[in-house]
DNA sequence: ATGAGTGCAAATGCTTTGCATCCTG
DNA sequence: CAGGATGCAAAGCATTTGCACTCAT
């Protein structure tokens, strides 16, 4: 301890440079995306717009959802920000390098899985072509369903002898 | 022409089974539970409860939303159906089979795509201990991104020499 | 100054719930 | 005949929209 995490300043680098992607699309610069932005590119939680809006609320007290959607909207136009979709509300991902999903089936968090590309496999193809014959694949997305690491553990200690629930 | 798919014959026993298991499962069976299973079973598109309801109202008029919800409710806790996740509103499915899904870009449409299994591969599993430690995968749900048979081909009309819009 | 962006509130879409009634097992 | 299942309507979330106002460019 005493040496401040790099991945702070990775993170602010990284709200910059969405800012500066947002500008370049010609959007403009107010302070509600800036705050926007702020929160959300050094967010790994991959929030539900609720939960951005309640955390930016704290700053901006006259913050409207509609802002968030539309900012969120912006970004995901942009190429900057993907979508997940588990449950009935959408979650919003800042991370545009390839990667796939873990998700906890106990406590519901979600982890990113890096992947070296989300392009189809030969293999994959081969299997889609035979299912969908015709089918163009642009990218595979993968959900890995599971349970944590902590939520495994509580497993084992709730029958540490097999499950006999 | 002449001779009856045999998929007609397939499906109607996908039915009788489900209702089977839903009996078996220790559920009641009412005239509603059966008319939403037949309509189900053999339903290959992946419907919403909307889109369920709508047909099921055709031949019984008072059926209600809440058993729409909770006879689908009842197949999943069962097993005998899935839950598929893209947009806002849920997709049910009734293939108990392994596999995947392909997603049309253009038109929304989803194929499944049969898969000999869903545990993940001991190339996934190394992946994903790197990424996330003590995850105990269970299973590898894929989604395919891309353009169905019908819309690559408008694709193709529309720009036959690259595309130039 | 002009039009994109914002806030607010109402509308819309999906899903769940409460409760009186019905009907299967 | 008891408890699960149903229908109806209202409530609960997530998301979008319309519109008057504001502010970055």
């Amino acid at each position: 301890m005493g040496k401040r995490p790099t991945t702070t300043l990775h993170f602010d680098a990284r709200a910059k440079e969405m800012l500066d992607d947002l500008k370049r699309a010609g959007l403009k610069l107010t302070a509600q995306r800036e705050a926007i932005v702020r929160q959300f590119a050094s967010d790994v939680s991959h929030p539900t717009a609720q939960e951005l809006y309640d955390r930016l609320r704290q700053e901006f007290p006259q913050m409207s959802f509609a802002t968030v959607y539309n900012t969120l909207d912006a970004l995901a136009a942009a190429g900057l920000s993907g979508t997940l979709r588990l449950g009935q509300a959408a979650r919003f991902d800042p991370n545009t390098e390839p990667h796939h999903h873990a998700v906890c089936e106990s406590c519901g968090e979600i982890g990113d899985v890096p992947a070296p590309s989300l392009a189809p496999s030969p293999a994959a193809v081969k299997q889609l072509g035979r299912a969908a014959p015709g089918f163009r694949v642009r990218a595979v997305e993968r959900i890995y369903r599971g349970l944590c690491a902590a939520c495994a553990d509580n497993d084992n200690d709730a029958a540490p002898h097999g499950d006999i629930s």
